[in-house]
This record gives structure tokens, C-alpha cells and sequence, in this order.
DNA sequence: CACTAATGTTACGCGTCGATGACACCCATG
DNA sequence: CATGGGTGTCATCGACGCGTAACATTAGTG
């Protein structure tokens, strides 16, 4: 379901232009647009290849978009992925019916892309991991947003206010690089200026309070470039 | 509180077609829905007949739902009642405050039901080590709502009415942070003004109360954000 | 292989936060 | 009216965590 970096949207849509404005934005915003002009094409469009995430317009020639989304969701295939309506105003109402076959979100034309774009982040980072529980997970870490506490296996990790919410970033943003002044950004806040190295000590300390369950090689050194977190060694 | 199998959800929102939406899938998921378009007709509804748990629009015509969450947590009826607030494309601000006034969770829109039920089901959850008799219990310990007392093992342990209300609600709502405001929300109620070192010298004595069974390691310190509830040192 | 820049590591002082004990007040109860 | 338990507030103390600098080590570079 993850192909590297680029997410895999497809747009279902019947009118040519719309489809290519929106294929636009996405590409724009670093995502992969397949399209599809109607049911038919988007099923076998799914069916090469299956996407992150589908863009469905409510109406559309033939099967409609409503009964495309109850299809998609019978089969093994595209149960899982989720999908945004693409509705006219006034069709709103019909939200239940589209509840009903399991529609993640909805977005009422006419939308601004900046809109579309963050509902689909949005319905994509909760596909994901993201179960709004709260609970991260990562390999044999794991992370209790609620409980502001920190797992190893099912032992509990000491851990103090910096290093945590360091370590929380690093769970919620594994697998990439991150220089020094991007986590002061991110983990302390844009508003208090320390100085960057700063962020070497606790990386240290980060390290150690994870050596205890030999976790420690997950805090990775990027030479001149920052830190990453990460499962492989 | 427990009325059989369904539980009863009072969903607080002033926009119909969400409502209706939401009470659909709620129904669905075997739940009653009752519903309220704003503050005043959602006390109305309460004060009938005491929900098992609220969804509160953030942004409700008249008082808002943030000043309704704080209302609900001052009156007796309503306090234990847990809530969860609906708030707009918001960021961490609506969240800090939200928390802050004792709110038990928050979804933010656009959510999938999906993820609206499984919230509600872990805030059911969580809010229910009580089987309904008013009976808690957790690790040794045990709270016995109906007589007002708490055993240890088979012992009973002497206990303020502070202390007790305070215990209640941690047995009630365990492995999780609260930050002294939160606590003195639910446990104090919102109507009375008290310092939040406050909080500290209770938490003090409930330790010292625990003592006697070297219970006192499950009230845990969490520094720079509250204190926590839990089995595991 | 030597040199240098980048990173690892340790130590230390300071500030913040939490723990604790003392105290005054309130209210119920005898 | 007196007594005592219970509660909120305050001042103090101590522990903890944080940021910084100083020193050690490593990894690129020519």
C-alpha cells in the first residue's frame, strides 16, 4: 500500500477537466494521480494497480459514485481503501446514504485544492497507523500518547519531557531525515531559540534511556545532514 | 447510567445533516441517539434523562461548546458524564483548551464514523471499570461506589471525601495524564476556584493514605504535564 | 596518512517543577 | 460553645531536567 513517498490517488470522474485540475494539484502536492473517466475504468484502473486513496464523484455516467463506493467495498481488493466523495451542493443530504456504503469523508464542489488536499491527508494519515487512538507503534517501541508513556516490549521506558516528545516526532516521522534546526522546529517549538547543537545532546540522551533494550540503533546519524529514526539498522 | 445493552449518546450540534448523519451511524453501531441543536436544548435533554456520554459540537450558536463542557462538569448530574467534543479543522490550540476543561476526547471534523465510533467506544470503555454496580476495581485495589469505601485486598482503607472523589476518578479513568487542571475539573467540579498546587497536596495525601498497602507507586508523577493513574510502576 | 569538520560524550550550573510539612480556616458534631 | 477532622494555601526544600561548553572521537577529504 506504500510506495515510497509518493501516495497513489485515483480520481474518478467523468468530466475531463475537472479530473485534470485536480491530477494537477495533487501532483503539485507530491502524490501520484491515476485516473478514471467512470466505473468501469476505475475498476480496472484498481485492479492494475491499487491506489492510496480514491477520489469518487458522486455522480457520474452509468454506475453511479454511490454504488461504485458499496462495490469497491465488497471486494477483498478495495475494501480497505478509503474513499472521498465528490459531491454538488444540494446532494448533501444524501451523506447518510453515502455513510452507509462507508465513504470516509466528503467534499462539497465547488472546493478550493488546498481544501481537497488537506482532507486527503487527512483521511490518509488516519488509514494509517494513525487510528486516533493515540497509540503509535514502531517495531518493538511503543508510544501511549494518552498515557504520556513509553513502551519497550511491554516494559515501561523512563523517559523524561524533552526526549519524549522528541522520541514521539521521531515515531510519528520515521523513516527520514531531519536536520537539527527542523526538529528545535518541531520538537521545541519555532519560539525559543537554543542552539542546535543542543539537539546532539539530547539525541545522546534519547539514545541512552533506549540501551536498555538495546533500541538505540533506531536514533540514526545522517552525517551532515541530521537524524533520522528508523527500524533497519 | 446503564440502561441494558444500548448505550445512550446525546449528540450536541447544531448543523441537522451532521446530526442526522451522526445519529445514523451511531444507531448502526447499536447505540441510542438522542440529540440537541445547542446548549439549551442539550441541558434540556439531560436533565430528562442522563446520557452515557455526550459529542459536543465546538461551535454551537449561543454558548459555545467549550462554556457548555465547563457548565456540564459544575453540576452533579452531569459531571461524570463523559464528553467528546467535535471541533472544526482546528489546530493543537482547540485541543490544549478542550482538554483543559475536562473533555474526555476529541474528534476533528471532517471524521469518518468509523472513527467517531471507535472513540466513543474507548472513552466507553475507559470510563467503566465500573460494571454498572458501581463497583471498581484495579490491581488490589477496590472501590465500592454505593457504601462510599474503598479495600485493599479485603481491608478497608480510611479515606477522606476529597481523597475518595479524587481515587474514584482515577480508578475510573486509569493509565492516562491528567494535568491539574483537568483534575480539578472533574474531581473539584468547575465551580469552585482552588489553586492548582492544590491538586499536589491531595495527591500527597491520597499517597500517604496508599502507604499502609505500598500502594502509593500507582498514582504517578508525569513532570511538566500531571499525573497519572496505573498498574504498572 | 594527515587534517579538518562533524558528531559523540561528559560534566556542570541553573532554573523549574514537584514534594512536603506547617498552618489557618471552615464546618459538623457533640 | 468547644473540639476535631478535613481542606486549601503558602513557603521551603530538593530533585530533576535542560542548555551549554569543553573535550574526545569519528568520518570524510585530499
Amino acid at each position: 500500500m506504500d510506495h515510497g513517498v509518493h501516495k497513489r490517488i485515483l480520481i474518478v470522474e467523468d468530466e475531463a477537466s475537472i479530473r485534470e485540475m485536480i491530477a494537477f494539484a495533487l501532483r503539485k502536492a507530491g502524490m501520484d494521480a491515476m485516473q478514471a473517466a467512470d466505473a468501469r475504468a476505475a475498476q480496472l484502473a484498481i485492479a492494475e494497480q491499487v491506489p492510496d486513496l480514491i477520489l469518487l464523484d458522486w455522480m457520474l455516467p452509468g454506475t453511479s459514485g454511490l454504488e461504485l463506493a458499496r462495490r469497491l467495498r465488497k471486494e477483498e481488493l478495495s475494501r480497505e481503501i478509503p474513499i472521498i466523495m465528490l459531491t454538488a451542493r444540494g446532494e448533501e443530504m444524501d451523506r447518510v446514504n453515502g455513510l452507509e456504503a462507508g465513504v470516509d469523508d466528503y467534499v462539497v464542489k465547488p472546493f478550493s485544492t488546498r481544501e481537497l488536499i488537506a482532507r486527503i491527508k487527512a483521511v490518509l494519515r488516519r488509514s494509517q497507523g494513525d487510528d486516533g487512538s493515540g497509540m503509535v507503534e514502531l517495531g518493538r517501541l511503543r508510544i501511549d500518547g494518552p498515557a504520556h508513556r513509553v513502551f519497550a516490549g511491554d516494559e515501561a521506558v523512563p523517559i523524561g519531557p524533552t526526549e519524549y516528545r522528541l522520541l514521539y516526532f521521531f515515531m510519528t516521522h520515521p523513516e527520514r531525515v531531519y536536520s537539527r534546526t527542523q526538529l528545535l522546529d518541531h520538537v521545541w517549538g519555532g519560539s525559543v531559540y537554543v542552539e542546535e547543537r543542543t539537539v546532539d545532546v539530547h539525541i545522546r540522551r534519547l539514545r541512552k534511556t533506549l540501551e536498555p533494550w538495546k533500541l538505540e540503533d533506531m536514533v540514526q546519524t545522517v552525517r551532515g545532514t541530521g537524524y533520522r529514526f528508523s527500524l533497519s539498522a
